[in-house]
RNA sequence: GGAGGCGUCGCCUAGCCUGGUUUAUGGCGCCCGCCUGCUAAGCGGGUUGAGGGCUCAAACCCUCUCGCGGGUUCAAAUCCCGCCGCCUCCGCCA
């Protein structure tokens, strides 16, 4: 949700970035003219009802003709009252719902456009040069580390298990994220994955892209896609003390998503699945240190790419392709020398104050409260074991382990096919 | 799942039965000031949040806010109904 005050006081700027993204440009006139249907609603019911507490207040102390002059007065004014509230009520509401319409305002030097018109911002390491090239399942198999098989006997397609040293390397990947989030100051927390239908739609999973959410009906809950959900919940309808800088977090949770529209993308292996693993970091902090937030959580993503030894691009993506919470968003590829693309491993986003305000998150200052900024950034998925299968391959299928991994591994420096 | 109790401005708490002079009481904490070699104590004042009006901005004014939502009434923290949350006990399960 945008903040009223901007949409009146600047809605040129609101236009400008609803054109950027691609979106509806009407609607900033719309809601302009809806919030000065509910102001001028809202002072007459309070004229109204300053009146009617007026009389009100007279009636215990008169008595008589007195009394009954006001009490008849105050029966007229009462019924007045009621039609304004009403109405009042009526044009608020109409303002509510238009006012979730319009996606966060992008930050200044996102690039403009869609899906295609990201911009890379740098290339990191070098690709390697494989004599043979398996993907990551043929890998995984080998390995007795990903059985995509059993998982679609268990569970249905785009579900998986992992067994032994592909168990082993998950745990590795998501306990090496939380420990470089913790040296980082972040404190780890593991948040309940199934979340009220309030702070799902709080964090604005629940717009465009509500049918990849699943829904637990029979008691109305819902389950989490990524732990950025309940981190952004934990702080609802608080006033928060950042004097002492950015609250920050790193969730380490099980993320689940129907994948629906996805249809025939990425059936093989576990690249897109229904269910994996996580850890995310989630920031709180002043609007003001946002952006400086932001690239602080960029840098630990690369930071562990850097750990993890992969070679990877950096893309600051275009309006059009941001999430509608979003004012700018990073994300992190890493080579896939299977499909010689570049895969989606990390995504940082600043959203401003658009997710605090929905979730009502504000900070103490000197003249009263202010809604804060969050900011969310991937530190380690599931996803991971794909690329670092792939980018450490040798020719006989066995996969050499980053260095910063191995203390997780048992001190393993290389995982060998199992050939019984 | 069953029975009972509770939800008041950061924390604790009065008010609810018996609706209106309540601008929601008092204490703690916190902030400002006074006093005092310093500190503590003492004294005085301030201290929920949201929205709107006026304004360059403030001061100021108004409305809402006693878990949430309805209802009764001229008038609701107070009476009625529904919901949510917490606690205790019982049952069931791990």
């Amino acid at each position: 949700m945008l903040d009223p005050q901007l949409i009146r006081e600047d809605p040129d700027r609101v236009r400008a970035s609803q054109r950027a993204r691609g979106e509806s440009v009407d609607i900033v006139d719309q809601l302009l003219a809806a919030d000065e249907a509910r102001r001028s609603s809202l002072t007459e019911f309070e004229r109204l009802r300053a009146e009617q507490k007026a009389i009100g207040k007279q009636i215990p102390r008169a008595t008589g003709d007195e009394k009954q002059t006001l009490l008849s007065r105050a029966k007229e004014i009462s019924a007045q009252v009621k039609a304004a509230e009403a109405a009042a009520a009526e044009a608020q509401q109409r303002f509510d719902e238009l006012a979730l319409i319009p996606s966060n305002v992008v930050v200044d030097g996102v690039p403009p456009g869609g899906e295609d018109d990201y911009v890379v911002l740098r290339e990191v390491g070098d690709k390697p040069e494989l004599p043979t090239v398996r993907d990551h399942l043929e890998l995984g198999e080998g390995l007795r580390a990903i059985d995509t098989e059993r998982g679609a006997k268990v569970s249905g397609a785009r579900f998986y298990f992992l067994t032994g040293v592909g168990a082993q390397l998950e745990l590795a990947i998501l306990n090496l994220a939380i420990d470089t989030a913790i040296g980082a100051g972040f404190v780890p927390t593991i948040p309940p994955t199934m979340v009220r239908p309030e702070i799902m739609r709080g964090t604005g999973f629940l717009g465009a892209h509500a049918d990849e959410v699943y829904r637990v009906e029979a008691d109305d809950l819902y389950l989490v896609g990524t732990s950025e959900v309940p981190l952004a919940g934990y702080h609802s309808d608080e006033i928060l003390d950042l004097s002492g800088g950015p609250l920050r977090y790193a969730g380490w949770s099980a993320c689940y998503r129907r994948e629906a529209g996805s249809y025939g993308k990425d059936t093989r292996g576990i690249i897109r699945v229904h269910q994996f693993h996580k850890v995310e970091m989630f920031s709180y902090c002043r609007e003001a240190d946002a952006a400086d937030e932001h690239e602080r959580l960029l840098a630990l993503e690369e930071q562990m790419m850097a750990a993890v030894e992969l070679p990877y691009r950096v893309i600051d993506t275009a309006a059009g392709d941001l999430g509608s919470s979003a004012a700018r968003k990073f994300d992190i590829e890493a080579w896939l020398p299977s499909q010689a693309r570049w895969l989606e491993l990390t995504s940082t986003s600043n959203c401003t104050t658009f997710q605090a305000r929905r979730l009502g998150v504000r900070e103490r200052t000197e003249h009263g409260t202010r809604t804060v900024a969050t900011l969310n950034g991937t530190l380690g998925t599931t996803r991971w074991i794909v690329a670092i299968l792939e980018n450490h391959q040798l020719a006989d299928g066995s996969v050499h382990v980053p260095a910063a991994l191995r203390p997780y591994l048992g001190g393993r420096e290389l995982l060998k096919p199992v050939t019984a």
